[in-house]
DNA sequence: TACATTTGCATCGTACACGATATAAACGCT
DNA sequence: AGCGTTTATATCGTGTACGATGCAAATGTA
């Protein structure tokens, strides 16, 4: 039987998981100067767009389950750039807020993704290539999202 | 100031973040049926084309460090998948070999590739962009690797 | 109103990733 | 030969990811 399947190169998802690796570790030195993780900066780009939302909304918003953002928010609170508070609407419920900290450090990301790109396009990597890859992966994320929702992944907004 | 560069969708990594995590989860139930975690799985894709093989150089193929290999290798060899020698040539190296099981487990894990592209294709992905990601996300990989050799890739660029 | 179910979040255990650092073997140069 | 450097691997600490499980608040239903 032929077993060129089984080859790396013939992967699909070792080049997905190759480029995601070392886009995070392009990432790195600008998200250093500011005193962030790439996961950090992720939910800081949700708070900076909405200043105030539950742990399920960034949940969805970036895929994540709780297991990984309820020790990551603490985390980011005892760094002082957020403030967790129970809902009393539902106590269920916990909100997340920008603290000042938190606000103002979206002065220092404001460069990082045309810092990323120009760092991207130095290496000879077209910028048709990256828009065309991301439109195409943000069509699969969409598809594979929902199937993987019953599992554990967020609920899409609407219940279609 | 326009800050559409921070918002979530319009990033470029986020997408190819978001798509690793979704892939590797989607071949989450093939794998578990063989016992091996994805990481796990891709050594033994490189054991199965060399079957004798140093850690550096999975290390290359992987383009993962020892700090992660080495109790990555210690917990297959506990598994009994592999065994790790010291070369006598060259005590400096450990040669990865693999035992009858590793070698054995290949049978389960011949079907994965088609029955994950299978999902995939269920999911309405089509074929030509999963060749296409694939091709474009490879010469990135290339690229990237190249300039990552060391530590990272770019220094931020600042005046100081 | 009781009670089963769902929901939102947290905790636990395991397994990566990776920067920093350590260490011993091999190598290079004088 | 002596000694600084490089190389191959390992260890440590921190931070994700995520399945499994726990738990309390909210909700649905008889």
């Amino acid at each position: 039987m032929d077993d060129s399947n089984l080859k790396l190169e013939n992967q699909i998802c070792f080049p997905i998981y190759s480029a995601s690796r070392l886009i995070t570790k392009a990432y790195k030195p600008f998200l250093d100067e500011i005193g962030l993780t790439y996961t950090q900066y992720l939910v800081l780009m949700v708070l900076w767009e909405t200043d105030e939302i539950s742990v399920n909304k960034i949940s969805e918003k970036l895929m994540l389950n709780t297991n990984t953002l309820s020790p990551l928010l603490k985390r980011m609170e005892k760094m002082e750039l957020l403030k967790r508070t129970r809902s009393s609407q539902d106590e269920r419920c916990v909100i997340v807020q920008l603290t000042e900290k938190g606000r103002e450090l979206k002065t220092g990301a404001r460069p990082i993704p045309e810092q990323l790109l120009k760092t991207l396009l130095n290496e000879n990597i077209k910028l048709s290539d990256v828009l065309q890859i991301k439109d195409l992966i943000n069509e699969w994320i969409k598809i594979l999202s929902e199937k993987t929702r019953n599992t554990d992944i967020a609920q899409p907004v609407d219940g279609n």
